[in-house]
DNA sequence: GTTGGCACTCGTTAGGATCGAGTGCCAACG
DNA sequence: CGTTGGCACTCGATCCTAACGAGTGCCAAC
């Protein structure tokens, strides 16, 4: 591919970012800076074509870019964009005054970011089976129910339900509660030790039963997943029928989540229209970039639009996103 | 208003909701089951619409309910509509498998109610301040940072981070953590004591220090709220416009929060079109019940659809929902 | 009070003409 | 040989008109 016909490909994707219309020859040689003729840019359009980057809705129309094409934009980008300096600063702010929960934290992020690109946008938390355990316990709720109680390192907390043989006094869950503390703080989920008999039988019972459904609890569940401005959706497509499809995908959070993992895990940023596999989010594409947390990879962000999204915008925001939450979560 | 203008009306609302087409004196006559002549129909017609019920989208065109017209059948509704036993069944062993944390629970019920209806479905949690706590602990996560955890009896946790002056040691948090169970445990997030005096100047600081956080952390915040089945609005409306003001609306939860609560307080069930006053939700319905736990009003499911929605089927699935959702709480 | 008849309204649909943006092709040009 | 202007052609979009028909309002008759 040589360079006069990437700079008609570009410019092509670019118009049709803007106007959502099929582009002509006549509007390329306008825009695109080249000193050629419409007729030229015709000749290379139509081995555009042939070659997959462009389409044509019928005979007669401009040309709409394909994934392939949009692929091509994206690889062929400089970088990038520079966001505009409000932008900048709303993010600055963001952070520096972001307080309280993690959670919070991760909703208002996805807020953020849906606000700065006017896309929808996601954000999935840490995974709570890696971190550590600063502290359990056990409380009783009813007669028969107790709650077992992890805090873990980053600040969240995990809990289930456990259901007791029989009704432990006060004293009898203290005496659990301590020996839970004692054999789990600073393990992880996905690493729970069964306790140390104490040799009573009723309070070893108890414990196994805590532990057991503590591990239960988060065995296979995927990240928390924050989606924010889903109401973009809507504004990004006209057929209302699309919108249903991609509103009813991001419910799914086990889907939205194991789609991020999978694109980042593939090494990518950018998943344009079918690249990522999704049938009903053939229409959108994904830009995603993980955080990392005192040098872990931690979680994801992402941003969800049209195939024909603003991309070096679109990066930008969620690359500097990406990079102040992980800085924010660090400093703890 | 006589009876037969009442049944005209009556079949004008139903024809409606079903086909969405402006509703002729012709097909009144014929499904309405009055043994009378489309003229006849016509002149009870323009009555009802100079008394404010139907409305004309043009002459010559047939009528269309108004907000006054939907609010008259639904007052005049024989009650809501018994469910398919499909439906039926499908409430019971949701609620029989339910488990776990009230959070999912609810969640799940929103995308329950929604999946009944094919509207979008509300769920208001209980409040967290009114109900009383079971213990509190304070854990120690960063050198100047601990998190104050608070476990409800009905099984959630509030937290708050906490500030520290000083690094503290472990034992000094756990003195801190057994003081403020002492003094906080059984009192409600509404109604927290500041922690009497222990004669350490330090120790005393901290705890004041805890429970503010605490308090302020839940100071003001409304209600968790869960929304299922957004996806369902994009099916309702077709014009994409509509669709993001409602999506843009369901977003902001405090928004959806005082709504619900504004209805239920008002003693409504329903709320149609402009009658809750919310502007972007004008072409919206809503469909609301309160569920009590143990005799106490303690939230709200609701459903949120169209104008047009089916009134009968939805009120029976929000009634039936509130009452089963109540009662498997009340159980613990 | 009810009804059939009737003229009228007006959005919808269908057909046809026109427009124009855009194309492919080709011959000419540097 | 790549580039370009010219040109015929395509085809969706726009506009117009006509015909249609669902529905109305009114009125006279029952």
């Amino acid at each position: 591919m040589d360079e006069r016909k990437a700079a008609i490909l570009r410019s092509v994707v670019e118009e049709y970012i803007e106007t959502a219309q099929p582009v002509g020859s006549g509007r390329v040689a306008r825009s695109s800076g080249l000193a050629v003729s419409p007729a030229t840019v015709r000749n290379e359009m139509t081995a555009l074509e042939q070659e997959g980057y462009l389409h044509q809705p019928h005979t007669s129309a401009g040309r709409i870019p394909t994934d392939k094409g949009y692929r091509f934009f994206v690889d062929g980008m400089v970088g990038p964009a520079t966001l505009a300096s409000g932008q900048r600063q709303l993010v600055q702010r963001f952070f520096a005054s972001a307080h309280g929960a993690l959670e919070e934290m991760l909703q208002d992020t996805s807020r953020l970011l849906s606000s700065l690109t006017d896309y929808a946008a996601v954000v999935v938390g840490p995974p709570h089976e890696e971190t550590g355990i600063r502290s359990v316990q056990l409380v009783g709720l009813a007669p028969r129910t107790a709650l077992i109680v992890a805090v873990l390192a980053n600040g969240t907390v995990e809990k289930a339900t456990v259901d007791l043989a029989d009704d432990l006094g006060d004293d009898l869950i203290g005496a659990v509660s301590v020996h839970l503390s004692a054999s789990l703080v600073g393990r992880t989920l996905s690493d729970l030790p069964s306790p140390p008999s104490t040799g009573d039988g009723v309070l070893d019972d108890v414990c196994t039963a805590a532990v057991a459904a503590l591990g239960k609890a988060h065995d296979g569940e995927p990240e928390q997943v924050y989606v924010g401005g889903a109401a973009n959706v809507a504004a990004a497509f006209d057929a209302v029928d699309s919108v249903r499809r991609v509103l009813a995908t991001l419910e799914q959070q086990y889907v939205v989540v194991t789609l991020l993992k999978d694109v980042v895990d593939r090494g990518l940023s950018v998943a344009i229209g079918t690249e990522h596999g999704l049938e009903p989010l053939s229409e959108c594409s994904l830009i995603v970039a993980p955080y990392e947390v005192e040098g872990e990879q931690a979680g994801t962000v992402g941003v969800l639009g049209p195939t024909r999204m603003h991309y070096p915008e679109a990066l930008a925001a969620v690359a500097l996103v990406s990079r102040r939450l992980g800085k924010r979560l660090s400093e703890g």
